[in-house]
DNA sequence: CCGTAATATTGACTGATATCAATAGTTGAT
DNA sequence: ATCAACTATTGATATCAGTCAATATTACGG
């Protein structure tokens, strides 16, 4: 930083038109038009630093966040001062709705790394969801999806052994980042083991065992946040395996 | 039964304005206009018996429930044919969400006991919604409570010892049905050890011996589906103990 | 009323995973 | 470069909860 002139770069448009994860946001299915009145209530905020917070428990609910770059971890804190994780959130994903029924937040957001967030102020993206359909009936459905399929997971974990677990949540990941674009295969964990085996219910040591285990069968690469799939059809295997189930059959 | 001879019962007006769920449901906050609108559109299919099915995996998602009186349980099957239930639906909550996102639900939703529902086309309830603002911000309060609830409920699981697991349970159906004006301390579990154990994650096994081992303490009485609950505390400490965590320590 | 099937309980045994403990690698500040 | 704090890994041991097995209880159809 030689000087202090400030080189301005070519005034980047943020909009949603332009934005790579629209199709998996809210814009989804709007027209032109519609895009525009959306685009007008988005607002912008400064990235966050690791470890910022975007909100905090008890904070007045106002605003839906979605994440457009990096990753956020949310979680409670108990009585007892000890956290449970309650989600990783990945580009593209809402962060927030814990403050709907309440009208506050619920949880912490922290991000695990740099991060830029899409701000949507929930009493305006109502309004606005009054007058255009297609945005009501998406926001409907994105708001199902995200709780519904962390519903999914948690459920099936508490069947599962701590490798299948584990294997799981490397395949939710993978899956989640492929579909906004990224490799299936190989990504940064930005969460510490310490959060994982929080958020999946095991020990530390467990995470760490199983990360060891896969490695030595050959599955993945991991060297620390490192990980590389090599064999997503072993990990898929070891993910369905559930050890405990007897077969509970449904009724005629 | 001597007589063929139907006997009409003065024909009860079924409507919102009526139901003493009022309060937890849809028309919350609504003024009798709109609540007369809102009742336009609701319909009450007749009772489901038990076993009966509101819905399948992959039937057109149209509408939500909301369970009037009785209760519901909802599973997913998986590939090999074992059951994963994902939920116990008390009165006044919700039934259906898990189609919104998909436009067909993912599960099956099957009444414990006789079962009566208020039927909610959601498309309909989607262009009123668009119209009164209101029920717009019911409906999403009550979408995301839903979900928020089970999910809380869920991480905390993963995290407890069998005891602690089968003592939460019991205290959600507690206060959930406190909440919709029965007792809190008496009732009858609907489902059967096996879907409690089911959605616990744990083996019946282990659901009867916390049973068992409740009532040695003289924290429940039990007699088959029969619960009564002593000593409400008691529970209460038993579900808050978390014997694994250590003391995660959140950063400054 | 009886017999069968479903559900629930109890006991014995075993294995997966938490816990404790020690070490090693990483990061960031000075 | 050095140190401290955090994070990750690995090993030894104890324990909780799953599995298998037997029995008891209830529900239901004939």
């Amino acid at each position: 930083m030689t000087s202090t002139k400030v080189i301005r770069l070519p005034q980047i448009k943020v909009a949603c038109s332009e934005c790579s994860l629209r199709s998996l946001c809210l814009p989804f299915g709007l027209d032109g038009e519609e895009l525009e009145r959306l685009d007008e209530i988005v607002k912008r905020p400064r990235p966050l630093q690791r470890s910022q917070r975007l909100y905090h428990p008890k904070d007045q609910f106002r605003s839906l966040y979605v994440v457009r770059s990096g990753s956020i971890k949310t979680y409670t804190t108990t009585s007892t001062g000890d956290q449970q994780v309650t989600g990783f959130h990945l580009p593209g994903e809402l962060v927030g709705l814990d403050g709907v029924s309440t009208d506050e937040y619920s949880c912490t957001a922290e991000a695990l790394e740099t991060t830029s967030v899409c701000e949507l102020p929930f009493f305006k993206l109502e309004t606005l969801s009054g007058q255009i359909h297609g945005l009501q009936r998406q926001l409907h459905r994105l708001m199902s999806k995200e709780i519904i399929a962390d519903q999914q997971l948690l459920l099936q974990l508490g069947k599962m052994s701590a490798e299948a677990r584990v294997a799981a949540f490397l395949l939710s990941i993978s899956a989640r980042l492929q579909q906004r674009g990224f490799s299936a295969t190989e990504f940064n964990l930005t969460m510490t083991r310490t959060d994982i085996g929080n958020y999946l219910g095991m020990a530390v040591e467990t995470v760490s065992r199983q990360f060891t285990n896969f490695q030595e069968q050959a599955f993945i690469k991991a060297s620390r946040k490192h990980i590389e799939i090599i064999d997503l059809n072993g990990i898929k295997r070891i993910s369905g395996i559930m050890p405990c189930e007897r077969t509970p059959q449904a009724k005629a």
